[in-house]
DNA sequence: TTTAATAATGTTTTT
DNA sequence: CATTATTAAA
């Protein structure tokens, strides 16, 4: 691939890696205004925006030392989004992106100017992030309130404040007043008391994520110097999966941004949109178009799934947007057979038998993975797993459970973190035959924990041997994993007191909050322990570890943004979707959601035994008039 | 202490 | 809707 470093003139510049771009593509990436581009399912979001990025690094559109933020809503989007710049521009230029999620980049502004709020909403310097839950706002409208002021109203007013919505509508819902609620109504006067007691209460402040948004609004709001230093620091401004967008976010980057001269570009899809429940905004698009005054640039190529699942997206995709454009399939079929269908089971345990003796089949015959598979469930993985899991194991396939709790973390959570990646990476240095890629992987991340310039050699050399010796030793030391659950903890520990503790918790500021550095040393010693079981060789543990060669099973949820081979939908049934009729446009959003994720096949499962399917009765109706057939298996 | 009635939970991200 | 957690009554 091209890496340039040196500057390319706009009109030369052509797209890095990829073949090409459709046109609507190509016009944002060298656009010079704010958009919103709504695109489909595998219509290269996080691409158009990788490309963009270089286009305006390496035109020197966005010249030193200005950079570009990109705000991504989660943790592997962000990372995603940056190692594509990475690998598509020079060190010099992709060094100038910030990818970040919302929380990080809302943290970092606390961080660095959050001292400078006024004294009524300024948080202690230690303050320390909470996830508070129903549970604990109804407890403190419950039993931590006193009486209100008679200017404010009575208790009874109170006690009326629905627990449910009072952090969406009351404690976040809207920019805090600077100087207070000058004549609070009852519900604005409980959430200042929280307010209150969450950042002066004790000796430090506890606040959630919603809060620290919210902070961060205000602090840009009356501090002109810091605001100005962000609007002169990123002159572009990135927005993915914008359909999930909150109103706190929104608000956050109004109050940064609105009329100044920084050119915002927004990606997503409304039809994607599964997190309305969850605080995103209702029509977060038409907002932006409105208040900034974007230009909506629709893409029309999908580059993931078959011509026929194409088709049938599109008659999903009507039913949640009449207007919906046909999408152009641009990746071939490779199904000779049936690429959808329903497939009715007399039982869940037919199913799974049926189910796993198909994927071991597939595999064979057409040279598939486990990972070329996905099993997708609306809620409740565990159970699904329970039944699931033996029958595939019979099959010699092992089920992997995404949302399995190992510790206290949850495992696709504890792959994602810094620190068991580095534990797997050492350990592949140390014990495995072809190790190379894990070199450059040790070399890079050892690199930055140390706080060596990837140019000063000399430091990178010692770096280099260093890492040798500990690998022989660590070898010579364990030919074989260690077996019992003290002496897999006693290697994790070593490695992690060779990194250096103190060294990770100051490059990673997850890990200076609460336990979590425990928590997940404790889980990633624990994974180990279990992936090493029946005294497989390290290769084959650590194989298990990742879960290489597992089918994982996840939510619906948890699969956005991901893509597969196969997938295979477990419980199209009223039992699964008991909350369809409660929001009918987010439920079938979650269904097209599950079926975009499929590159060749999608198939749905259905037994009477979990329900009937009058309920979701359309979503059959969707399925029989996009031409799919159902069939009864066993 | 056991049993019955009632309520809550489910789908989530984030340092 | 189905299952689990919590509370009230026996």
């Amino acid at each position: 691939m091209l890496v340039l470093s040196r500057r390319v003139r706009p009109d030369q510049w052509q797209p890095v890696g990829v073949a090409a771009l459709e046109a609507n593509a190509l016009d944002v990436v060298r656009s010079s205004d704010n958009r919103s581009v709504i695109a489909g399912p595998g219509a290269g979001k996080t691409e158009l925006l990788a490309q963009r990025a270089a286009y305006l690094l390496q035109t020197g559109t966005a010249p030193r030392p200005r950079r570009i933020l990109a705000i991504s809503f989660k943790r592997d989007a962000a990372v995603n989004l940056a190692a594509r710049v990475a690998q598509r521009c020079h060190r010099d230029h992709a060094g100038r992106l910030d990818s970040m999620t919302f929380d990080a980049f809302a943290t970092g502004l606390i961080d660095r100017f959050g001292q400078a709020l006024p004294s009524r909403w300024r948080p202690t310097p230690d303050y320390e992030i909470i996830f508070p839950g129903e549970r604990d706002f109804r407890d403190f409208l419950q039993n931590q309130l006193g009486s209100p002021p008679v200017s404010v109203g009575t208790y009874a007013d109170l006690q009326a404040i629905a627990v449910k919505s009072f952090e969406r509508r009351h404690l976040v819902g809207t920019r805090l007043p600077a100087g207070g609620w000058d004549s609070p109504t009852p519900a604005q006067w409980a959430a200042d008391q929280y307010w209150q007691s969450s950042l002066h209460g004790a000796s430090k402040s506890y606040l959630s994520f919603p809060m620290i948004g919210r902070l961060a609004e205000l602090l840009l709001r009356v501090n002109p110097m810091a605001r100005e230093a962000l609007r002169l620091t990123y002159p572009h401004l990135f927005m993915d999966e914008f359909q999930d967008t909150t109103q706190i976010q929104y608000d956050l980057v109004q109050t940064i941004f609105m009329g100044t001269g920084t050119v915002i570009t927004a990606v997503g899809d409304n039809k994607q949109q599964i997190m309305r429940w969850a605080m995103a905004m209702d029509a977060p698009f038409a907002a932006f178009e409105a208040d900034f005054g974007a230009t909506r640039t629709p893409l029309y190529n999908n580059y993931r799934s078959s011509p026929n699942l194409v088709r049938i997206q599109h008659v999903l995709a009507q039913a949640l947007d009449a207007k919906s454009a046909k999408s152009v399939a641009m990746a071939a079929g490779s199904i000779t057979g049936e690429s959808c269908a329903i497939w009715d089971f007399s039982s869940a345990q037919a199913e799974a038998t049926h189910l796993a003796a198909f994927v071991a089949a597939e595999m064979k015959t057409h040279d598939l993975s486990p990972r070329d598979f996905v099993l997708l469930v609306r809620q409740k993985a565990g159970d699904y797993a329970a039944v699931l899991e033996p029958a595939f194991a019979a099959r010699g396939i092992p089920l992997r459970n995404e949302a399995g709790m190992v510790g206290q973390v949850m495992l696709q959570e504890l792959l994602a973190e810094e620190v068991s990646e580095l534990l797997v990476a050492i350990l592949r240095l140390a014990v495995c035959q072809a190790s190379g890629r894990y070199w450059t992987l040790c070399q890079d991340s050892l690199g930055i924990l140390r706080g060596i310039a990837p140019d000063d050699e000399a430091a990178q050399a010692r770096l280099a041997s260093d890492l040798d010796s500990f690998a022989l030793d660590l070898l010579a030391a364990h030919v074989s994993p260690p077996v019992g659950k003290p002496n897999v903890r006693s290697v994790v520990d070593r490695i992690i007191s060779w990194i250096g503790r103190d060294r990770i918790v100051a490059a990673y500021p997850a890990y200076r909050q609460g336990g979590w550095l425990d928590k997940v040393i404790d889980a990633a010693a624990g994974h180990l322990h279990i992936s090493a079981g029946n005294g497989v060789d390290w290769e084959t543990a650590l194989d298990t570890y990742e879960g290489l060669h597992a089918i994982p099973l996840m939510t619906i949820h948890k699969s956005k943004g991901l893509e597969y081979h196969s997938v295979i939908f477990v419980g199209l049934d009223d039992g699964a979707w008991w909350s369809f009729d409660k929001d009918q446009i987010e439920a079938t959003a979650g269904f097209f959601v599950a079926f975009t994720r499929a590159k060749q096949r999608v198939l749905f499962t259905y037994t009477a035994h979990r329900g009937n399917r009058s309920k979701i009765a359309t979503l059959h109706n969707l399925l029989r008039l996009a031409g799919i057939q159902t069939h009864q298996i066993a």
